[in-house]
DNA sequence: AATACAAATCGACATTTGTCAACAAAAAAC
DNA sequence: GTTTTTTGTTGACAAATGTCGATTTGTATT
């Protein structure tokens, strides 16, 4: 089970206005506000942080570690929409809606989580409209985002899923060409949608090709132009 | 190309009130400056309303009609997200984000259309804290559907993504067992993320199980329940 | 009614992808 | 350091799905 411990990642909401641009449009008395909801717990590797299903009484951020947010689909296997980094706020869609969790989030690293209680952050949408527009528009664009996920996972096949993977890695969570993976390889399959033994093959043939060095966890990408040729491509 | 006509579907933002339950939390006045900023245009079935990539300067809301909204993928193919009704409001990925069109919509009906202008709506959500708070709403459902969409798509075979299309079309979109289909095999198979021939053969195959029953455009859902665990078994 | 054209249908076949079993490698437990 | 367990890897095969061409049906036009 999860540690409840106080951690010097992030003392009080007044600091993370630095990290969290969000933020930045409260003013101190909201923060210290907000501060007054909030608490921190660390997960080790593997621990499960949102539980699809349960209901939701509070917003993550995560201030340390990384983390896969899934949905739990047919026949026990897990989709992973994304990964989630720290400094981003986490459970969006259960804000308004029926509070449940209608994903999983579960530690791939030891993390630290920062719980905001929803309560307080409604509060904050309603009585700032600048913070309600930027959380809109975080809305938005990750709908926008969920459009491309579904036309890589309906329409490509297994080489565009599993380059778009490593360029979704390599560009959004990373930001590198070289990385040392979080995911395991069935979570690699999970996250482009096949089994975990094409994705092995595939990762395979993209080493052989030359367009990847994969070495267990270390993955560089050693030509992300023909990563991209094949996404397009499908 | 689409005729610039007044119509009498809605000839005035306050009535809409009584028809978009968004609507009902916004003030005379605020309805009387929507309405100054607003216009109407019909299509006939085939038109495209909205194009992937074009800017986007209004919100839409469909007075008559039918449309798919759909984004435009790899080679040519077309991935329809959902259905879009009278009176839902459609746009609010482009709302806050890039101001871009980040797929398209065409009618499948003669469609009756009212178009909005963003920035008096974006007024009326920095003024209105209630209007915000059921629009985040609105986009976190989306969210969730979104999730469910991506299991469908990407981890239920064919069956299983057909069950599901007849199910959301029978229950969300005519709300009804028994309808006259607006779309055409091809839409169907896109709509289901697969190829006509193969959309073709499930459809043929549960009629042929008594399941359904399709003649032409006509279909008449016989076995919900067995649609459901045809749905939920994948 | 005759024609033209698009949509729907179907079977045969090719390709993609998943499954399974066996094994190797790495990590964790002792 | 050894044992146990998990994770990764591979090939052979089976199942799912797409593609193609031929044919039929339906719809719009003359």
């Amino acid at each position: 089970m999860a540690k409840f411990t106080k951690t010097d990642n992030c003392k009080n909401c007044i600091d993370c206005n630095k990290k969290i641009p969000l933020f930045q449009l409260l003013s101190k008395a909201e923060l210290t506000e907000l501060n007054t909801s909030r608490y921190e717990v660390k997960f080790k590797a593997g621990e499960t942080i949102f539980k699809q299903g349960t209901s939701a009484t509070h917003l993550l951020i995560l201030t340390s570690g990384l983390a896969k947010f899934y949905v739990e689909g047919v026949q026990e296997k897990q989709l992973i929409i994304r990964i989630i980094k720290p400094w981003e706020i986490v459970g969006q869609a259960s804000l308004y809606f029926d509070n449940r969790h209608h994903y999983s989030i579960a530690a791939l690293d030891d993390c630290t989580a920062c719980f905001i209680e929803i309560g307080s952050f409604k509060k904050m949408i309603r009585q700032n409209p600048s913070f309600a527009e930027d959380f809109i528009t975080q809305c938005t664009q990750k709908g926008v985002f969920s459009y491309e996920k579904m036309v890589s996972l309906s329409q490509k096949q297994m080489h565009g899923r599993i380059a778009d993977g490593i360029l979704y890695l390599s560009k959004k969570i990373y930001e590198s060409n070289k990385f040392s993976l979080h995911l395991s390889r069935q979570d690699i399959a999970d996250l482009t949608g096949m089994s975990k033994d094409s994705a092995i093959r595939i990762l395979k043939e993209f080493h052989h090709e030359g367009i990847i060095e994969l070495d267990g966890k270390n993955l560089n990408v050693l030509n992300v132009e023909q990563l991209e040729r094949i996404s397009e491509t499908g």
